[in-house]
DNA sequence: CTGAGTCTCCCTTTGGCGCG
DNA sequence: CGCGCCAAAGGGAGACTCAG
């Protein structure tokens, strides 16, 4: 087989294995058996010549090209879902400008690739966009200074007026380095990890929902640094100086200097990271940025 | 155009092996 | 022993070829 004969089928098994973790599991999700997973897997490294996934007795991991071709392959099936959509798009054809806001988790790991889309079937929609604070974006919200806001909706309820519409919703599990003594572990309590030092990411409000779910357990972290830097979370957790509990959405196997860390499911509930539209509660909207909420809500698979 | 034969792809089942 | 991946064997469905 040659690389022209790599199908949306090779893709979204891969894809499928890449979330999971699993082969098994990544089966269970596209309704094939393990095997046929195993062989597209097989059949995609042979065409493409790169190891995709390392194997291990309890699942397998993306390889640095894996994690690599995940970023291509999600591509590709976007831009494969925005051309079959594009008719209901075209409904929504508009043009002027749509001010956009959004909070730092937001701007930097999830609308960046829905704009890019956006723009491709939107090419006479020309974009302001803002990265502003929570309490900042809900005023320009209030203010009508921004036309579309999105932020993470689930660690602070939306204020008196307003009202978060859920696009997305990513599970949040502990990082650790490869070598850490919970990473052996397949999942690990709160209870557990209370017993290392803890890196706290503090953008979006996530130290308030952070504390939600550690005071509901009863217990407390063992709080190390609390910062506002991703890469900095990632490179005291590569190094085992701590560990983390973060969203799949800004999970990245590797540290800048090239330390592997790992992601373990957590045992006690941890609500998922959501992430929304926050309008007003009574509003009429530019049909533009109506547009660009509908187009949103499509792409990401929320209600439309 | 149509139907039979053949080929290819992808699937499932089954069994084996490795690991904790 | 349970769980997970891999390999082999065989079957089904669709695509392709070709004669009538």
């Amino acid at each position: 087989m040659a690389i022209q004969d790599i199908s949306t089928r090779h893709l979204r098994y891969f894809l499928a294995a890449a979330e999971t973790g699993q082969f098994s599991l990544a089966a269970h999700a596209v309704h094939v058996s393990q095997t046929a997973i195993t062989n597209a897997i097989a059949t995609l490294e042979s065409m493409l010549g790169v190891k995709l996934f390392d194997r291990h007795p309890h699942g397998v991991t993306l390889t640095a090209e894996g994690h690599h071709f995940v970023q291509h392959a999600q591509h590709v099936l976007n831009a494969l879902n925005d051309a079959v959509r594009a008719p209901a798009f075209r409904t929504y054809d508009v043009s002027g400008e749509i001010r956009i806001a959004a909070s730092y988790t937001v701007m930097g790991y999830f609308l960046p690739q829905y704009l890019a889309r956006f723009q491709r079937t939107h090419p006479g929609v020309r974009l302001k966009l803002l990265e502003l604070h929570r309490t900042e974006l809900e005023e320009a919200v209030k203010n009508g200074d921004v036309d579309v806001a999105i932020a993470v909706t689930s660690n602070v309820a939306p204020s008196k007026g307003l009202m978060g519409e859920t696009l997305v919703r990513s599970r949040r599990q502990l990082w650790t380095a490869s070598d850490h003594p919970l990473c052996s572990a397949s999942e690990v309590s709160l209870k557990e990890i209370a017993h290392y030092p803890l890196i706290q990411i503090m953008v979006d409000d996530a130290g308030e929902s952070a504390k939600r779910y550690w005071e509901k357990r009863g217990l407390e972290p063992n709080l190390l640094l609390e910062t506002e830097s991703m890469e900095a979370v990632r490179t005291f957790v590569g190094l085992g100086l701590g560990v983390a509990i973060l969203s799949d959405l800004v999970f990245r196997p590797w540290t800048l200097d090239g330390r592997k860390i790992e992601a373990r499911p957590i045992t006690d509930v941890v609500p998922p990271m959501e992430i929304g539209i926050v309008r007003k509660t009574s509003r009429l909207q530019a049909p533009a940025a109506e547009a660009f909420a509908r187009f949103l809500k499509l792409a990401c698979g929320a209600a439309a």
